[in-house]
DNA sequence: TGACAATATGCAGAGAATGGAATATACTGA
DNA sequence: TCAGTATATTCCATTCTCTGCATATTGTCA
């Protein structure tokens, strides 16, 4: 038999299990400015895309971010803005609360060709 | 090169992977009211020694727990009690914040033969 | 010192996660 | 309808994790 208890415990543990990856966390810290479609995680993260799309949807199986597809793109956004307080408080736990809670990854124009064609820095 | 964002982000999906358990995360909740014995530990688990004590392993591993030794028995406690804060902040993202932040599983006397070989409830 | 209790550790088989590659799907514009 | 772009899914080998069992370690008491 499964007490309340027991569920609660089951349900946090998969819920940690979903962030138990760094590459997951790194996407959601980029959510953390809003809804982001996955050319701009594929080039924030420099990660493929298939690798993105993957995690995106560990992600998306645990119900922590959900998409919205607009044309060709599909948009991702987190579904429970809670779970930035745990991402905080996990790095306070780690690094006493000044580990700097997320500079942000994001820079001012995404450099992915759609978005941003204008410069392709070469260095 | 790992940048300071990518080493808190390591950093956080370890913390995170500790806690993705639902046998340590019941163990923290037991530990919620103070340090505890693994025999304290074991009756209220169910579980057997060995099981336990590996998942403290895990937990001692991840800097989450330290034991203190007295006698024949070890004493476990948590180091960070923020790491309440995550337990907590993680059952209100699931449960939509009334999820009972964890009612006491602990017994009013432990079973443990040790401590209360009074009554063996057997229904 | 020897028997015993409490706890920790090592090992192994089963199962799950990781990450790379190929491929499938869905939408757009010509 | 066809080609092209954006994204998702599937497959697979490798690696990691889980968990039960046996055993080692450490401390206590007679």
């Amino acid at each position: 038999m499964l007490t309340t208890q027991d569920r609660t415990e089951a349900q946090a543990a998969a819920l940690f299990k979903a962030l138990a990856h760094p590459v997951r966390i790194a996407i959601l810290d980029v959510l953390r400015h809003g809804e982001e479609c996955v050319c701009h995680l594929e080039a924030i993260l420099g990660k493929r895309q298939a690798y993105i799309s993957q995690q995106l949807a560990v992600l998306r199986a645990a119900q922590i971010i959900t998409d919205r597809r607009d044309g060709m793109n599909s948009f991702y956004l987190v579904v429970h803005p809670e779970i930035y307080a745990l991402l905080d408080a996990a790095r306070a736990v780690r690094g006493g609360a000044n580990a700097a809670p997320t500079a942000p990854i994001r820079r001012e124009s995404c450099p992915c060709p759609k978005c941003a064609p204008v410069a392709v820095v070469a260095d």
